[in-house]
DNA sequence: ATCCTATCCTGGCTGC
DNA sequence: TGCAGCCAGGATAGGA
């Protein structure tokens, strides 16, 4: 599943390719990608160049210009399936492509995706759909001091916290269960309990993480993410707990489980994550 | 404030 | 072998 690590690999691998480039045309296969109004998409974006291509928490952005004036903004999410490539002009539709933008240079982005919940919408500022999102965990700004001060000021587990968009951008299913695996925190720990040292250790966790993820260009493991160069990435070989249940941790041994948390799959070692200190305590006096 | 459920989708898997 | 039914998974809306 596309999370951090794997949308900014693709915004890395397309940037050279787009940026600069103009839109001379599309195609629409599937108008709910684009908002479900595919002549309206295909308008906004004719004639539109890529002057910027960013991301923000799992979003892609492409700033565009038309004739040196602002055009709006295409907002890309993949979801479960989204993948993005840009291609010969003259490649054929793979079976899931939804929209293809030809560009001035003889290419094509195709954006194929199987199960449909990506999208590819025009706005005219880029703001409108990003959402309300919290910060980049691997900006400055995400120090223990905040985080820990932000888990306080709430009363969730840290699971489903971690994965609120609004609370902290960017983490997915894969990398939270990979991060508090890391920091050896219990993914049903109340917020409100973590201590700062706990804080520390999860701001380091999920730092090295995903920069590791980034280096090894995301994780695939089930057949959907691929980079815009068609490869796999890397880093469900470093996988800890995401989808080993049963099997033994790395670190003590002990078999991994798994368990259901805010209806989400969740992976951990119940020996490396034993629930809060303050339990424990109490049920040994 | 927080949690839960349904929705959107399809391929792959399970069970019979 | 065939087929119905279930499930994952990110974001979001609405209800408890």
């Amino acid at each position: 599943v596309p999370e951090l690590p794997e949308v900014e690999t693709v915004a890395r691998l397309l940037r050279p390719l787009l940026v600069g480039r103009r839109v001379t045309g599309g195609e629409v296969r599937w108008a709910r990608t684009v908002g479900g109004d595919a002549r309206r998409f295909l308008a906004a974006v004719r004639g539109a160049s890529v002057v910027a291509l960013s991301r923000r928490a799992k979003y892609l952005r492409l700033d565009l210009s038309r004739r040196g004036a602002d055009a709006g903004a295409v907002i890309g999410h993949l979801r479960m399936s989204g993948r993005l490539h840009v291609l010969p002009g003259d490649a054929p539709a793979g079976p899931h492509l939804r929209v293809k933008l030809e560009l001035d240079d003889g290419r094509a982005l195709h954006f194929d995706d199987v199960r449909k919940f990506g999208r590819l919408e025009h706005v005219a500022r880029a703001e409108e759909r990003l959402g309300e999102l919290g910060p980049e965990p691997l900006e400055p700004a995400f120090t223990a001091a905040w985080l820990h001060g932000a888990l306080r000021a709430r009363r969730r587990r840290l699971k489903p916290l971690l994965l609120d968009q609004s609370f902290l951008a960017g983490l997915g299913n894969i990398y939270v269960d990979e991060a508090l695996f890391a920091a050896g925190l219990n993914p049903l720990l109340p917020s409100d309990r973590v201590r700062l040292e706990q804080s520390e250790r999860l701001v380091a966790a999920i730092r090295s993480i995903l920069a590791r993820a980034i280096a090894r260009e995301g994780s695939s493991f089930d057949g959907f993410y691929r980079t815009p160069e068609g490869k796999a990435g890397g880093y469900q070989e470093e996988f800890r707990v995401y989808g080993r249940e049963g099997e033994p941790c790395r670190t003590c041994g002990e078999a991994i489980v798994r368990i259901v948390v805010g209806q989400r799959g969740t992976h951990l070692c119940p020996a490396c994550q034993p629930r809060g200190r303050g339990a424990r305590q109490r049920r040994s006096r």
